[in-house]
DNA sequence: TAGGCGTGGCT
DNA sequence: TAGCCAAGCCT
């Protein structure tokens, strides 16, 4: 796998399960298996290309990331935790895990599965929750190897070992490999309450809205009137405050006032490059 | 820093 | 059935 290819797996599988990625990410690489090949492409093209994975924005930035690779780094995903950290979309955990897993550097990769290993192992909780802590970056560092290649190993077990048999909500205990040096399965799985985060109500919200919206224009190969999109949400109000979120998120284009929205990279008109015709929020950009 | 951000399978 | 859950990032 090359360094892009790594990268571009690592974003679509955040928050994302592997089974939905695998066919998304092999169409995706095939049509642009390098960053200035998807530098070249509409912000519509990855958009549709990214299908119903979830989390659109991410496409976005997916794409921005590919401008910015093209650019400032001569088309090559960079090495630095630095210049990786910088790209668009990509933060600590997808930095750390393209240095390891794309160039064999050592970094301490703490997905939410590392984290839940060893906040169980270490500390005897059922998991963590909020930003990584200086104490669990210590611990991460302690457990690790030192050797590089050994590192990017031991990274890639604990992310398996969280993923596969130390889960969320029902751990295989009996299969684990550090069980028995498991303070959390000594301790007889004490649950110390800490709920991680209160589950979002689905119906009737603004992501649902903004998904039936995308759902809509994705379909569609060019601009479409605001009333066109009236019939897929009966509270008007609801759905121009989605419409307008997607523009300011860079997930969708229109020139205010208009009335016509569509994807970005797909202007109408002319078919010259309409300067004034990004999204508004291209446009104080 | 807590909350917003999609989607669909699983229990 | 209605949550719960899945390799985060950004503001």
């Amino acid at each position: 796998m090359s360094p892009w290819a790594i990268l571009v797996s690592e974003v679509m599988l955040a928050q994302t399960p592997v089974a939905r990625v695998v066919p998304v990410y092999e169409s995706w690489l095939d049509r642009w298996p390098t960053a200035p090949a998807l530098a070249a492409a509409t912000v519509a093209d990855a958009l549709r290309a990214w299908g119903r994975l979830g989390y659109p924005r991410r496409a976005v930035r997916l794409h921005q990331a590919a401008a910015a690779i093209t650019t400032q780094h001569a088309g090559q995903v960079p090495r630095s935790p630095a210049a990786l950290r910088a790209l668009p979309g990509i933060g600590e955990y997808t930095a750390a895990a393209v240095g390891s897993f794309a160039y064999g550097q050592r970094h301490l990769v703490l997905d939410t599965n590392v984290r839940r290993v060893l906040a169980r192992v270490v500390l005897g909780q059922p998991g963590s929750s909020g930003s990584v802590s200086a104490s669990e970056r210590r611990d991460a560092d302690r457990l690790a190897p030192t050797d590089p290649a050994q590192a990017v190993r031991w990274a890639a077990a604990s992310m398996e070992l969280g993923a596969l048999v130390c889960t969320q909500r029902s751990p295989r205990c009996a299969h684990c490999p550090v069980v028995s040096g498991c303070r959390w399965h000594l301790d007889g799985h004490p649950d110390l309450g800490a709920r991680p985060r209160l589950a979002q109500r689905w119906a009737g919200s603004d992501r649902q809205v903004r998904g039936l919206l995308l759902e809509a224009l994705r379909r569609e190969p060019g601009p479409v009137p605001g009333r066109a999109l009236t019939g897929l949400w009966d509270e008007p109000d609801q759905r121009d405050r989605a419409l307008a979120g997607l523009v300011t998120d860079g997930l969708v284009a229109t020139v205010p006032g208009s009335d016509l929205f569509w994807l970005p990279g797909e202007e109408p008109g002319t078919g010259r490059s309409p300067r004034g015709q990004r999204s508004v929020h291209a446009d104080h950009s």
